[in-house]
DNA sequence: GCTCACTGCTTCGAATTCGAAGCACAATGA
DNA sequence: TCATTGTGCTTCGAATTCGAAGCAGTGAGC
């Protein structure tokens, strides 16, 4: 099925420029998110995502999938954001198993502390050097992988406990 | 000097499928790596790394440039590289302070094992869903993104020891 | 109502990660 | 030459990460 042809060095050099840009804005970002908040970067995608949810909440399992993380490691960084009292936890009233997390106004303050900064650092490594029409295109071309990856089943979409060929 | 305003939805779009598009792909890539050869997701950049090196070697410090990576870290996954035999690690002859790590034959052969499932998965991952200009288009502008991170002093410039401001 | 498979989350242990501190060599300059 | 500063790497401890296993609660089928 697959090609086994070697990729061109345009695709190679949009793949390593991908993944050599993401890491380094990360590691900015993870680094003014510690700085200005005591926050690392999950920490800051899960308060993000909960600030921007319909009344600040949110299940377990749907801030996971948000986040492109393990369940275990949520189940910690929330653990830490709940200490800090920054979110809330609570089961769900519809499902006795899940878990309902919910920002609260410190954490909603934290949030509104560490944006502006946060937004600097997108301006000046990644917006800066390019135009409106670079930003719409690579805006328009990671949507459309965005969207394919999403599509796509996970590679370990076997079930929990199935027979395998059986 | 930095502009107070939030961004346009169309930059921020840019920003989360840029860390999304990443997230995703670094995930999947790992997993492959791992069945494939065992080998996790950094380990694979630095043999692919040393692979790519005029005569397969290089020094420790250019590879953690090479890969965004923390020295400690870098410390130890090469120890595990060169516990599995696939490179070499000797004190450098004109420096006697720098360690020059060498990929082995067995570290090529591994290579050259997960290589066509890392081209695959790149290609149904990322290149499936874009047209030769699209990869082009992304190419383009994060190789100007990259230049543009390059040439900024990172964050924490600031010497190993070194009076603040006086 | 019961049973059985499934889902949502947590706990556990092992592996990885980082930054700070430490060690040895190098280079600068008095 | 010798002190002083800087550089390259490793070691250390603490924090984070993951996957496997475990524990309820749900729901489908009988």
């Amino acid at each position: 099925m697959s090609d086994d042809r070697p990729l061109d060095p345009v695709q190679l050099d949009a793949y390593f420029a991908l993944i050599e840009v993401s890491s380094l804005l990360r590691h900015t970002v993870e680094q003014q998110l510690k700085e200005s908040g005591g926050l690392s970067y999950v920490q800051f995608q899960l308060l993000a995502t909960l600030g921007d949810a319909p009344s600040g909440r949110r299940r377990m399992t749907d801030l996971a999938d948000g986040v492109v993380y393990s369940r275990s490691g949520l189940t910690y960084q929330v653990g830490l954001l709940e200490q800090a009292g920054l979110v809330t936890r609570a089961p769900s009233q519809e499902d006795e198993r899940s878990v309902v997390v919910t920002i609260t106004d410190a954490g909603r303050a934290v949030l509104a502390t560490v944006f502006p900064g946060h937004i600097a650092v997108l301006r000046e490594l990644l917006l800066d050097p390019l135009s409106d029409d670079d930003v719409e295109a690579l805006a328009s071309v990671l949507d459309r992988v965005r969207a394919h990856m999403r599509s796509i089943p996970p590679r370990s979409a076997a079930p929990r406990r199935r027979a395998p060929t059986r």
